[in-house]
DNA sequence: CGCGCAGTTGAAAGTTTTCAAATGCAGTGG
DNA sequence: CCACTGCATTTGAAAACTTTCAACTGCGCG
């Protein structure tokens, strides 16, 4: 536990009743460490940098010097990468506990863009600190390999996504992850707010914003959701899941 | 360059003539190691395995305990995830150089499956021991979380293919990957012959078998391409990247 | 030689996109 | 406080693209 340690305990103490905080009682990515090591460690406070950012506003830039992963610790941040004509892609949305830049570590410049899609408070990891860091820890090496092989898991999931699911399949794989993912910060999985635009939705999901406005409409219509503006009620969650399983 | 070293020079002289291995000169794994470093050093033999897979072969099979990642010598490999209802989707295609179960370091068991698409031989890595060895030797570390990098840009274009082309967008992109990844090689990107089926073609292009084959004529008629069976010659490599480029 | 599978081609069907238009919502400035 | 402006969202109808279905050809191998 060395120079890595503590942190955890103050802040446990210190924002022990923020529902933001039930996951993140420390830095994200501390706490995501521990709980997959099970070992009761900590990065050392000296290398983590606080930030907060407004909706809208950037994290990072594409083609910026790549020098920090970030670890979210409130709202919810968007990826994108730009292709040679103008079209954007988002790689991912990245909600509290998640971490971002994982996919910038073999070059000297960031391979996409963060955006946050609501005010979001972030942590600063400076990635040569945690390359030093894994060097001298061999726990923390092996989840940082984890941590990046899952990375390259979610991406795979939305390929298989984009690749074999018709709109209504890709919709309701979207909802299903979004409750999970919320579910697993012991949030509800049920009731929840999109963090995202229909327009972001559309992106991220392949398809053209109205398909999404229309799916949406029809799972209205059969009592699977109800939704207002970005309120969302999943009503039938085994109906999404069925939808979800299945393929075109 | 303790541990790690030799080999590279051993091989380079036992095989200098056979085009398979002008980019292999020891294992893959670690002439990527190298050239990612600018060091001359190589994984410990002792360490390593070589081993042949016929046409159709596993070199392992989705959920099989995870044990090691494995580096291609020669010929061509796939990866492909089943989902629950039993379709299967093509993740990647492996050619000499490159190295497959990146995407398995997170868990106990493989999260793919990897089947031989002709002859192959591979090299195989205990990531055990590569896991020690990273821990030893920090360029080596680096080198890994590049690779795995890597890996999920790779996954990202995928997505990005998915998401924003057209059929004939799609099919240029994989015609123009697989041209750039032979050059890298040192073969011929102009002259060379598709690796795999139309039905793989399809799957991971997220088509139709059909699609594939009337893109493949249109191209022919065109005199983009010309295609007799597998083999291939790229006619229009300019044409090929415009559409590769244009989307939807 | 024939079987089985890869590949091709045509026509119809289906899904999603595109285009167009209207509504709603939020922030701004008068 | 309200009108105004810009964007997000929704909805309808037509257009476009891809898939599906069906049939046929070709090739490799026992």
């Amino acid at each position: 536990m060395s120079t890595i340690a503590k942190y955890m305990d103050v802040e446990r103490h210190s924002q022990p009743t923020s529902p933001l905080y039930t996951q993140c009682n420390a830095c994200n990515l501390c706490v995501s460490f521990s709980e997959g090591n099970r070992i009761n460690a900590c990065l050392d406070e000296s290398i983590k940098q606080q930030k907060t950012i407004g909706r809208g506003e950037y994290l990072f830039k594409e083609h910026r010097p790549f020098k920090s992963l970030f670890s979210v610790r409130s709202g919810a941040i968007k990826t994108y990468a730009e292709t040679s004509n103008g079209e954007i892609q988002i790689t991912g949305i990245y909600m509290p506990g998640e971490i971002i830049g994982l996919d910038s570590t073999n070059t000297d410049a960031y391979n996409c863009s963060a955006k946050a899609l609501e005010l979001s408070s972030v942590c600063e990891i400076p990635f040569s600190h945690l390359e030093n860091m894994a060097a001298k820890n061999p726990a923390l090496q092996h989840h940082f390999f984890a941590l990046m092989s899952e990375e390259i898991q979610r991406s795979q999931s939305l390929t298989l996504l984009l690749s074999k699911k018709s709109a209504e399949g890709r919709m309701a794989c979207l909802l299903i992850d979004l409750s999970k993912r919320l579910q697993h910060r012991r949030l509800s999985g049920t009731t929840f707010r999109l963090p995202m635009t229909r327009i972001d939705i559309s992106n991220y999901l392949g398809l053209a914003v109205e398909t999404v406005s229309r799916v949406l409409t029809l799972f209205q219509k059969n009592n699977i959701i109800s939704l207002k503006g970005r309120e969302l009620i999943l009503q039938e969650i085994p109906t999404l899941v069925e939808m979800a399983n299945h393929n075109h």
